[in-house]
DNA sequence: CCGATGACTCACG
DNA sequence: CCGTGAGCCATCG
């Protein structure tokens, strides 16, 4: 058997660029589990500075964490617009081939 | 086993 | 754009 659920999901997390963002959704996607956004947001949670937890937003490219300050100012470190709490995925979604973690 | 929980998401008003 | 409610599902106590 592969990886678990929780494995795959950092494996991923690892391969976004700077300067490109991710969705907790796209993230459950690529991970095989599309239901499980929830749970990608518990992965980011524990997971501390370890990954680039900064570059997760919620659907339609919003911040969700809380406060929301910190991980805009990450974000526009590496040159992500941030708008309000928001950022536009259509500039700044990072895009791939699901095939890249089809194993 | 049961109920509560959560960095979610979508539909609806 | 902002709730609200329902659906979702592994994890915890």
């Amino acid at each position: 058997m592969g990886m678990d659920f929780y494995a795959r999901v950092r494996h991923i997390l690892e391969s976004i660029p700077s300067g490109r963002v991710a969705t907790y959704g796209q993230i459950a996607e690529l991970a095989g589990a599309p239901k499980r956004s929830r749970h990608v947001a518990k992965v980011l949670k524990s997971a501390g500075q370890a990954l680039p937890w900064h570059r997760v937003l919620g659907a339609g490219g919003k911040i969700r964490t809380q406060p929301p300050d910190q991980q805009a100012q990450l974000l526009r470190l590496e040159g992500v617009l941030v708008s309000g709490e928001r950022v536009s995925l259509k500039q700044f979604g990072w895009t791939i081939s699901p095939l890249a973690f089809a194993d």
